[in-house]
DNA sequence: CATTTTTTTGGACTTTGTAAAGTATTTTAC
DNA sequence: GTAAAATACTTTACAAAGTCCAAAAAAATG
């Protein structure tokens, strides 16, 4: 048995081709939007439709199995490294996104702060700026 | 001379009813989406175009006179506090978003971080949780 | 294996945002 | 102030991203 196939048996949901195959596009290609994903999935599966293509994205974003990241000016970008605390950068220019540690390590910006009331369960991190790629005018 | 008058002299676009409209619709209502301004911009001026409301956010975001933030899940939304590195706490449960300052309070996480070649100019921080109406079941 | 639950399909639809061309307003220079 | 030039606004059309719905298919259950 595959380890996604554990995976999605673990969360409690029937396993099936299309969730196996966004799995394995997402770890492909992590960072794309869902309709990246859904080229990747249709090169494995032949026809899927968009619609499918979304309800896996939602059910394995909300088991925790994938993690949805919205930057301003794009589609929602999916990724599969999920559990620790890290976060991304984004370049302005060309929309590169790629991971990054978190500072602190540990939620750092999760625990100073005045919450409001809320309950917090993650803090979300964009660092926005030039990639080097579009530094040196490529 | 109003204060916004001023301010849009000071970026050199030119002054217009519906820039100012715009900006006091953002102070009086703040992370508000585009069209919720639009909604609050024609209580006062009466018809205004989706398209000028689209523009007027984008001229004054490029110039530094609003914000933007774009929650997943939601529209953009946009506010008038700028120039603070205040950053955001986002209900899960019904999407009411509330400032927050900076745990650190000097652009923490934008010095200690691996940046991969980049040049970061800004760090977007969305704090995820559920706010303490929704906590009480409202 | 049959039944029940859940997912996937396919199409239409909504929301959010952008583009282009023409008209109106604001600014700038007298 | 007034006229010319620059800029913004309106209108219409379009595109992208995502959702809704009913029927068909697949997976889980007993």
């Amino acid at each position: 048995m595959s380890d996604f196939t554990k995976s999605l048996r673990e969360c409690g949901v029937p396993v099936t081709a299309q969730r196996l195959a966004v799995l394995r596009a997402v770890t492909r290609r992590p960072h794309s939007t869902a309709d990246e994903l859904a080229d990747e999935v249709r090169g494995e599966l032949g026809t899927v439709s968009r619609q499918a293509i979304y309800n896996v994205l939602g059910v394995l974003t909300e088991k925790g199995l994938l993690r949805r990241i919205q930057p301003s000016g794009s589609a929602a970008l999916y990724e599969n490294r999920v559990g620790d605390n890290h976060h991304h950068l984004i370049c302005r220019s060309c929309g590169k996104t790629v991971d990054v540690d978190c500072a602190v390590g540990h939620t750092p910006c999760l625990t100073a702060v005045d919450d409001a009331g809320f309950i917090i369960d993650e803090a979300e991190v964009l660092y926005w700026g030039i990639c080097p790629d579009c530094q040196a005018g490529k």
